[in-house]
DNA sequence: ACGGTCCCGTAAACCGGTTTGCTAAACCGC
DNA sequence: GCGGTTTAGCAAACCGGTTTACGGGACCGT
């Protein structure tokens, strides 16, 4: 009859081995402290029993968890079926394992962020999606734990990683344009607060930006009524690009700021009818491991997901804040476009057909 | 010049406020216990104090972690680009925050799922994929804490969860078979372990019996050479169907073991100029949430992937083993055929080859 | 005036490790 | 044989909370 004996302490087999609580303690982390002899012996009695150390104890003598957080406004719901983050973690947990640590995801906490974040207990933050005036960032300030923010704007001395949204965009665009496109419509992500601050920092704000250069180079103009916006999600994309189409908007060409939304854009297309590229070209933003499978696989901007999160996490485990100073704080990534096969040339009789509307 | 303070314990509240740490402690805890003014004093003066308890010191003074661990014996790379795993993980995610706790993901650290386990702190395990006899679920059993084994088998008397994989598979090969198809080729999931053991407890053998069962009763056979494995991914299913072509099968209907894989045997399908569902069937299994996206959208065997999320941390919850004798501890789902376009009635002049009985 | 309950609050043990002196013995060169 | 340096191991403080056992005072009925 086994049951559930309780589970063999440090002074345990201290007392097993006849020595001190301290010595079982240096044959696990400073063995070369001890006689070798006597080293071999305390894990010879401590294998016997079964002992393994407390890792909370641990935790709590070494004021260190040994684990990096990665805090998020977005419930954990949304983020781990969004793909985005997905890749994004994927990098997160591979520079992390590397370097010994365990990653805990940060988010809301029956609605509070805060809260969420009182109650982890992380060596360092890597903050996706939070601005440098957020409350729960002005809180991680305060407390002294390292932290870099990813996708939003930093205050300039603090750690931040982000890519060149503004290039991409106008990458993107400008190719549409060199294919003959006047017409856009552009999909958007709206921001996590419904608030109607139109906050230019806002990666939706940045990405918008580029585009217009971008068009703005032709000499037409994006108005603010060809702007949808909705959820990063595909769902979203088949919403956004519906109530364009529904708002009586013809393009010939869509500029989605993400992919997941491209490919609901894709999809509301075909249900409309409309083929793509022949009748209407897109091109995403992010460059998802199935923006290649799609059918048409899809033109988008490239941006290095999980490297992000591998130089999230060196960044932050350098210190954060008071890294080496030679190494810049803000570590910036190129974007460039792909080109595949969901754009093509302006469609000629294009305008025949956006006529008849019934 | 603010520089990092130490943060503010439990008893520097207690100085400050003149009274015990016990007090403190009380306030935010049993504040039942103490009167209702010197509660309020307390919390004041622990606000102006910024004070929070530190969660390892409370994690190790109540020995509840407050965390449920996910365990996996894949990488956390490939966990979170897996739409499968990030369906159940969100799952995990609801009903854990509703209960209150965290989650935290325990896959292999440097390689060793032993490793991992010893490091990770939890109050109860979710073992996906793991069986019963695996050496890691003899290390948990013996430490004590509940578990519940998901997708695989489990001992007689021990949580688990599981989907009626037999069922749903014969239901998708019965499908096929009434729509006139005979010819098959399985793309199955080959197991973590690349041993050549044909585990009949192993995912692949459940779902490949339900296929046999369904076309045996329709008189045909499924070969050995007929099933083709891979890894439960896109590629996976790429490769896997290019595979079997090349090895000289023309089926008329594929069976895929998952979404993933039916998606990339959607899309070497195409590559190699058959269109679906008019010269090649495909049905997936999990019905995952892109599967409707999918072109054409694709017909697929349904487990509640989420709600198996929510049900292994109420088991879990619940105790594990010693839960409450009422109440099941196996708990297995039902699954059920989801109809969309990606099948349809055998070719005609491929059912000439193969038709000799109808 | 007296013993018995409550009510509030405290002191101290405890959770299970790590880490900092410190000491006793062994080793050293001379 | 002696001071000085290593070496091996120990005792105790510490990390920052929780929880149990207890005590003093107010209130109560008699």
């Amino acid at each position: 009859m086994e049951q559930a004996t309780r589970r063999a302490t440090i002074a345990d087999v201290a007392r097993a081995a006849g020595v001190s609580k301290a010595a079982v303690s240096f044959a696990f982390n400073t063995p070369e402290r001890l006689s070798a002899d006597t080293v071999s012996r305390i894990r010879d009695v401590a294998a016997g029993l079964d002992y393994r150390p407390d890792p909370v104890a641990r935790m709590l003598a070494q004021r260190r968890t040994w684990t990096i957080g990665i805090l998020t406004p977005q419930g954990l719901d949304v983020i781990f079926t969004n793909p985005y983050f997905g890749e994004f973690s994927a990098g997160v947990a591979t520079a992390a394992e590397a370097a010994g640590m365990a990653i805990q995801f940060i988010s809301p906490l029956h609605g509070s962020l805060a809260r969420a974040v009182d109650r982890a207990s992380v060596d360092g933050i890597i903050a996706v999606g939070l601005g440098a005036d957020h409350p729960e960032i002005g809180q991680i300030r305060r407390s002294g734990i390292p932290f870099v923010l990813v996708d939003s704007t930093a205050l300039p001395d603090e750690p931040a990683i982000h890519v060149d949204d503004e290039g991409g965009a106008h990458a993107a665009a400008s190719h549409l344009v060199e294919l003959g496109h006047r017409t856009f419509v552009v999909i958007g992500i709206e921001p996590p607060s419904a608030g109607a601050s139109p906050d230019p920092a806002w990666v939706t704000s940045r990405r918008l930006r580029g585009y217009r250069a971008a068009a703005t180079a032709a000499g037409v103009a994006i108005h603010d009524d060809a702007v949808v916006m909705g959820p990063a999600s595909m769902e979203g994309g088949i919403a956004a690009f519906h109530r364009a189409w529904d708002g009586g908007l013809r393009p010939t060409a869509v500029l989605a700021m993400s992919d997941a939304m491209a490919i609901g854009a894709l999809r509301a297309a075909r249900e409309l009818g409309l083929r793509v590229p022949a009748d209407l070209s897109i091109v995403g933003f992010d460059d998802l491991d199935v923006a290649q499978y799609t059918d048409p696989p899809l033109t988008t901007v490239r941006q290095p997901n999980r490297l992000k999160g591998e130089e999230a996490v060196r960044l932050v485990l350098d210190g954060g804040r008071k890294r080496n100073r030679l190494e810049p704080a803000q570590h910036q990534f190129a974007t460039h476009l792909v080109v595949r096969g969901s754009t093509a040339v302006v469609p000629r009789q294009r305008q025949e057909v956006v006529d008849d509307r019934s």
